[in-house]
DNA sequence: GAGTAATAGTTGATTTTGTAACTAACAAGC
DNA sequence: GCTTGTTAGTTACAAAATCAACTATTACTC
């Protein structure tokens, strides 16, 4: 127990502390995709989003698209609100329940999801290349388990 | 080569995209300490990032910061304001070359940071320990090697 | 050393996000 | 069947991020 007022020395490394860590790796390997969803689409990160959980997964509602993807419901509902103007997606009222939407993608979204995953493909597989297949699993791995997505 | 139309299953999974995984776990893994510096001292994500690099590597300009940091000058410019409004750190004007504002940490500013700082290193065993020692070591590598910080 | 370019940092206008309050539809209790 | 509560989604307003233009100072060039 030495006096911590001088004696103290400063240990801690911002650039170890993982929040930190993860925020800057997230920001530098978003955009060179962001690039591309934005200039060629004009699209926002959650449009993407969105869009990508519709091409992915299907028919689905806003409400699921949030909670799969943690995503405030507003920001889901003007993401929708633009897809929909654009004419990516389209809105059906459920029939038994008049307040949920189902939403689904028109053609015109699905060959913009085509193209786009095309290129989250390769990108995807760029980024895992400066790893081995054993680090690439397992970074996955562990960074499903920080979002608890496991 | 198949008829790509029709034939096509679609194997992407969003869920595996690295980027999406990386922001997602960033996310998430700044929740908690988001709510600390946000609730106890009212700071935004720019403001405790510029206040750890001046407590963590000492006196710097908001330029040296924005590079270290990848924040654009602007939000640097007002994270310095805001920080100083609070009286957390100082502005000294270079003598050298007086566009230039050497930035330091004032005891107030000083004592907010290693109380920030108790709580980061906290946080950031708890998130290491969801893995093994060597787990935790290789994801920071990793993570640096994605943010271009090695 | 006057003129032009470059740099550190700030400010203002626009866009995007976050928070809260709102509408419309359904559910439950009685 | 009517009050009360809940849920899906939207809208309005405030806070913050982005982008471009700006000031002040220094560096470069002739």
């Amino acid at each position: 127990m030495t006096q911590d007022k001088s004696a103290k020395k400063d240990d801690f490394d911002l650039q170890e502390f993982l929040p930190y860590l993860l925020n800057r790796a997230a920001e530098e390997s978003s955009l060179e995709f962001q690039q591309v969803y934005k200039d060629r689409y004009g699209m926002l990160r959650t449009e993407w989003r969105v869009l990508f959980h519709l091409g992915n997964y299907g028919e689905m509602t806003a409400k699921e698209i949030g909670e799969r993807a943690k995503i405030h419901k507003t920001k889901v509902s003007r993401a929708v609100s633009k897809l929909e103007q654009r004419r990516y997606l389209a809105r059906n009222r459920d029939t038994s329940d008049r307040r949920v939407e189902q939403l689904t993608l028109t053609s015109a979204g699905q060959t913009v999801y085509r193209d786009l995953r095309l290129v989250a493909e390769a990108y995807d597989s760029k980024l895992a290349g400066l790893f081995s297949r054993d680090e690439a699993k397992l970074l996955r791995k562990m960074l499903r388990r920080l979002a608890h997505m496991d």
